[in-house]
DNA sequence: TCACTACTTCGACAAGCTTCTAAACAGGAG
DNA sequence: CTCCTGTTTAGAAGCTTGTCGAAGTAGTGA
């Protein structure tokens, strides 16, 4: 499991999605696209020495454990985060390439003028 | 409508999400998070002109006009997307600012893992 | 070996989502 | 005005998801 095709796709606005690569995308962002497992990223994240184990994260949610393993599972099912026990303690961390693949496909879009033709984009 | 607020949170594993900017992201993370809409997205962002009629999407699909229409609602409601009637047809244009905003929640992270790990995901 | 702690899997249920058909609404043409 | 086309709304069927309690697995230590 955990397969994750890491290059996959120009930013959202620059040519059309296949529906191949929308499907693949959208498996990801099914994964991030709720409250609980966006937070657990950032925890995750953020936590000194870029990984956190469960008992780091379970204190700040109201939720019971068993929720907590099933989030963590569709986060690392999704390829965004990679986990390792060690010891007594299970610990995760971001895997930085699935990040900066969602980060790359909402690439900036040129600001103003959505509607007077202004389709200018940077590439990189 | 599409009461969007543009500035919002730090990048993802920058520091951790609070539970309202967490529930406010996953409603644009969840209407981004299926592969229809994200095809409309994308199509209509890189229609020529910056934005397209329904007439012009529709047939991009297997699905029937009123499931088009729905992901359209949803896209619209979260922001993603803003749209106007000009005569017989409505057309949609992609709101740069919201689309930036998701970009800037997963910007980049520095490649190389935090425990060595690159992006070889050893399940198991 | 046994008990204890940390975490995951299983089985179930309520809530939500995607999709459809049918019907309503909006504009343009005759 | 009436009909036709393009689009949205309404209501319902079927699948997916978030959550829990109970049970299972893995490691530590007496």
């Amino acid at each position: 499991m955990t397969a994750v095709t890491i290059q996959c796709c120009a930013p959202i606005a620059r040519e059309p999605l296949s529906e191949g690569d929308a499907a693949d995308l959208a498996v990801m962002l099914k994964a991030v696209a709720d409250p609980v497992r966006l937070r657990l990223l950032s925890m995750i994240g953020s936590h000194a020495g870029g990984e956190a184990c469960v008992c780091d994260l379970t204190p700040g949610f109201d939720l019971s454990a068993p929720t907590i393993s099933h989030h963590l599972k569709v986060l690392r099912t999704a390829g965004l985060i990679d986990s390792e026990r060690r010891g007594t303690w299970v610990y995760y961390w971001i895997v930085p390439a699935a990040v900066n693949k969602l980060g790359a496909l909402f690439a900036p879009l040129a600001e103003p003028a959505p509607r007077s033709v202004e389709l200018e984009l940077t590439t990189g």
